[in-house]
RNA sequence: GCCCCUAUAACCCAAUGGCAGAGGUAGACGACUUAAAAUCGUUUCAGUGUCGGUUCGAGUCCGACUAGGGGCACCA
């Protein structure tokens, strides 16, 4: 073991380092987290930390987000419930390929190794896991039903192919999910995302977007408001109408959507999404187009193309100065006939919608910006008070009463917005719609290390599931395939594996060579932990009967779109499907900070890379752990440069000492009597009731300074002429142990044991407060003038009003403040507080 | 540009609308020690980012502003 701050030589026998010696293979014994007992008739507790990915040992950020979660989960073992603490790997995904290409290794092996660290580590950390139920991603066991997840998807046409412009990783060389793109780049690598038209598999979380949106309602209060809110805006809904719009040469009507059907008469040009397909069409025949055909033609194609290579950098960059081009087409506007030109511009999505709009330049910032730059008509139809748009540039976006809209006019903005719908739904020229802003989820990927879809390609049957008899799809070996990523599945070349029988007519057929998005494989591990070597099923009905859902989830707050909302998006679904009886995986969420050092993110290039291990070596596990919940709110960031681990440690060894203190007490047979201490029982009982309601509250930092002020007094009372023999003194050190196992496991357990009980202390169970001692008898009032503090005396609890009055008047304190000023007002909170206004 | 969160002592942080300090760090002093460390004890330090409002009373509630952090951002 490394020097230590924690001397060995302390003459008190204190050593942090010998103590996680002796009892880890005590607790390997007692194995006090096991959930599955058969009997067990404690109430249930499911507290889930979010499971790690396997690159590397554990780092800071590991270590506050398991000591954090293993304080809620040791508190409910304390009190009493039988606690479902699982942890598995998130074992799949492209680290364990990029190490495996850059330093040729298999990635089974890598993952597997730095799983076992990973594990090792966890152990000394002491966290409170349940090994009995440990679960890899990678393994066929588990994967195999992500297979049979998909095939369940599959069969009820919640996941299908389709072949669109996705998001592409160039460096990664796969595709990207929506929400794997941030800003533009790719949220693992920062390579700037580009398009590319592909064939791919996708969950259709669109379907759900109501309920994953409605029910959030359900979970106010219980999860922190910002991912709600993220959330929310994520999933994006607007309400408005699709209106048909009748193009002239064109047998169909083009469908817009729009949220402000109240400016229908507004409208004065309409735009088209330049990678749609309506806009491919409306230009492929030349002779349709007004003016010169072939022209136009060149002219939407240079467009496009400029479209096609621009990035979504660039793209989102909300200064851009609009663009766009003439289609030579028009459109008729259907509440009023007019006659509109048709154009395209990148700032119409595709998938948006119908990627196509009605522009209404008076009323949209947008519309007005291209409408200015290509000289296009602006008519005003809503009277908001604001100055003329085309003087001042500024589009009127506030409310207002309708103009220039005919049978509209003088109505309201809602008003209109309704009436509008019904005109239209009367002609059969439009209806009310809504639209979202989250996209289905595209879950393929083409990489190697990842679940193969089960799916076999068959040239006369096509898409042909796996029978489920074959599941699990293995991956095949790693060895002799060219992993390097090359925009198709390394899967590709291993031809014994992907050529097959087709399962329906027995023809030569090909599996599927993609694999799944690794987030398909998060958003049901919670409930593989109910059944976690079940060969039969997913997980056991019954289980999930009774563990699910989980009650306490804890995890940063970088997975509260992604994670969260997939995980929502396959409870909803496997609910429908009749799996399980709930419709929200996760009852209640507490979202940790990261820790950080001198006010940035910890990293090898910013050279402030604090490393966990060092950390451990230096001060031990209990002050590591006791610094992460100590170092205030959890939700707030860690700077490591702020906390005391030194401080951490000292006070750990000064508890320590009491129990210490209280053995030789014991030992040299002090006599005991009577109840003890009166002052140490209350201090006790004070401390019983705020600490639960502390933890309970996500405050540890404030009940781990609870525990310091009850050390703090038993200190004191054994210095004193209380003395460690006293009962009172030994039972509150009895409680400061139980309530340090949340934090110091180790520490706990030794001052447990010094206390002369068995080894498991997290199973001891807090003492219940006893209310009488917290009965106060009299109180200090305080008397205020005007708000200012003048006098304060001790009174009986149960203090009339009119006697507190007559007190504080008979304070000369209080009599010289109010001096010659006359009283306008007494305000008697009795028993606390008087307070006299005078003027 | 829009929305949200935060602002208390040198530092990290507490405080059901009722005496600004629970706890810790750092500092100072003392005891113990030949000395130092450790330990124990004592102790200094703010009127709560700014301005205004509600109230008998505001760190706490309301409004505006400043600073920092976060989210969303051509979604029709």
């Amino acid at each position: 073991m490394s020097e230590s701050t924690q001397t060995p030589a302390d003459e008190t026998g204190y050593s942090v380092f010998d103590i996680q010696d002796k009892w880890l293979p005590v607790w390997d014994e007692l194995r006090p987290f096991a959930s599955g007992k058969a009997g067990d008739t404690r109430p249930k507790k499911y507290v889930l930390d979010m499971f790690p990915y396997p690159s590397g040992d554990l780092h800071m950020g590991h270590a506050e987000a398991y000591a954090l979660g293993d304080v809620v989960a040791r508190y409910w073992v304390q009190k009493g419930f039988n606690v479902l603490h699982p942890i598995g790997w998130d074992a799949f995904g492209l680290p364990a390929e990029n190490a495996a290409i850059k330093r040729g290794l298999d990635p089974r092996g890598w993952t597997y190794d730095n799983i076992e660290q990973q594990r090792s580590s966890m152990r000394r950390y002491a966290c409170s896991f349940d090994w009995d139920r440990v679960i890899r991603t990678c393994d066929p066991i588990y994967y195999r039903w992500n297979q049979w997840l998909f095939l369940e998807f599959y069969n009820k046409g919640l996941a299908y192919r389709k072949n669109s412009m996705v998001n592409w990783c160039p460096s990664c060389q796969t595709v990207l999910a929506n929400e794997q793109v941030v800003g533009g780049l790719c949220e693992r690598c920062d390579s700037a995302v580009t398009k590319k038209a592909l064939t791919q598999w996708f969950f259709k979380v669109t379907e759900y977007a109501d309920r994953l949106l409605d029910d959030l309602d359900s979970l106010e209060g219980n999860w922190p408001s910002k991912v709600l809110t993220m959330q929310r805006n994520w999933i994006g809904r607007s309400n408005g109408a699709d209106v048909k719009f009748v193009v002239e040469g064109r047998d169909e009507p083009v469908i817009v959507y729009t949220t402000r059907p109240d400016t229908l008469f507004g409208a004065t040009f309409m735009v088209v999404a330049p990678d749609s397909a309506l806009a491919a069409e409306l230009v492929s025949d030349a002779s349709l187009l007004e003016g010169d055909g072939n022209s136009i033609q060149t002219a939407f194609a240079e467009y496009l193309d400029g479209v096609k290579k621009a990035n979504d950098i660039e793209r989102l960059a909300t200064d851009r100065p609009k663009s766009g081009v003439f289609l030579g087409r028009y459109a008729i506007n259907p509440i009023n006939g007019e006659r509109l030109p048709i154009w395209t511009a990148d700032y119409v999505l595709a998938d948006y919608g119908h990627g196509a709009i009605m522009a209404v330049p008076a009323h949209d910032q947008r519309d007005l910006d291209f409408a200015r730059k290509f000289g296009l008509p602006v008519r005003v139809v809503l009277e908001t008070g604001e100055a003329d748009p085309i003087e001042t540039g500024l589009a009127a976006a506030g409310d207002g009463v309708l103009v220039n809209s005919g049978p509209l006019n003088g109505l309201e903005k809602a008003e209109a917005i309704n009436a509008a719908i019904t005109f239209l739904s009367k002609e059969g020229n439009g209806e009310a719609a809504k639209n979202f802003r989250l996209r289905d989820w595209l879950i393929s990927r083409q990489r190697y290390w990842g679940t193969p879809i089960p799916i076999i390609h068959c040239d006369s049957c096509g898409e042909i599931p796996v029978p489920a008899d074959q599941l699990p799809v293995e991956l095949p070996a790693a060895e002799g395939l060219d992993l390097s990523p090359k925009g198709t599945s390394p899967l590709g070349a291993a031809t014994d594996w992907v050529n097959v029988p087709c399962p329906k007519c027995g023809a030569p057929a090909k599996r599927d060579t993609d694999t799944m998005d690794t987030f398909v494989d998060s958003s049901w591990y919670f409930l593989r932990y109910l059944s976690p070597n079940s060969t039969d099923v997913a997980f056991d009905p019954a289980e999930a009967a009774a563990w699910a859902p989980v009650d306490q989830y804890v995890g940063g707050v970088t997975h509260a779109i992604l994670h969260l909302l997939y995980a929502r998006f396959f409870t909803k679904v496997l609910f429908d499907l009749g799996h399980v009886n709930f419709e929200e995986p996760f009852t209640r969420l507490l979202n940790q900070g990261m820790v950080l050092m001198n006010g940035s993110a910890m990293s090898k290039s910013r050279g402030n890379l604090v490393r966990l291990s060092d950390q451990l070596d230096e001060h031990g596990v209990d002050a590591i752990r006791l610094t992460m919940a100590f170092a205030g709110p959890p939700e707030d960031d860690i700077d490591w440069a702020d906390v005391s681990p030194a401080g951490s440690a000292k006070f750990l060894a000064r508890a320590w000492r009491l129990a210490n203190d209280v053995e030789a007490s014991r030992n040299i047979g002090a006599s005991v009597s009577g109840s003890g201490d009166a002052a140490v029982r209350k201090a006790l009982a004070l401390f019983l009731r705020d600490f639960s309601a502390n933890i309970e509250n996500f405050k540890f930092n404030v009940g781990v300074a609870k525990v310091m002020e009850l050390v703090n007094v038993v200190r004191k009372a054994i210095d004193g002429s209380v003395g460690a023999a006293d009962p009172a003194v030994h039972e509150a050190v009895e409680e400061i142990a139980k309530a340090l196992s949340l934090f110091a496991p180790y520490t706990a357990e030794d001052m447990w044991v010094k206390l002369g009980n068995q080894p498991g202390v997290a199973l001891a169970g807090f003492r219940v407060a006893d209310e009488s001692l917290l009965v106060e008898n009299s109180i200090v009032a305080v008397v205020q003038v005007d708000g200012k503090l003048r006098d304060k005396f001790e009174v009986p609890v149960d203090i009339s009003e009119d006697a507190l009055r007559q007190l504080a008047f008979d304070s000369a304190l209080v009599t010289r403040a109010i001096g010659d000023k006359t009283v306008a007002n007494v305000i008697v909170r009795a028993p606390k507080l008087v307070n006299i206004a005078t003027k």
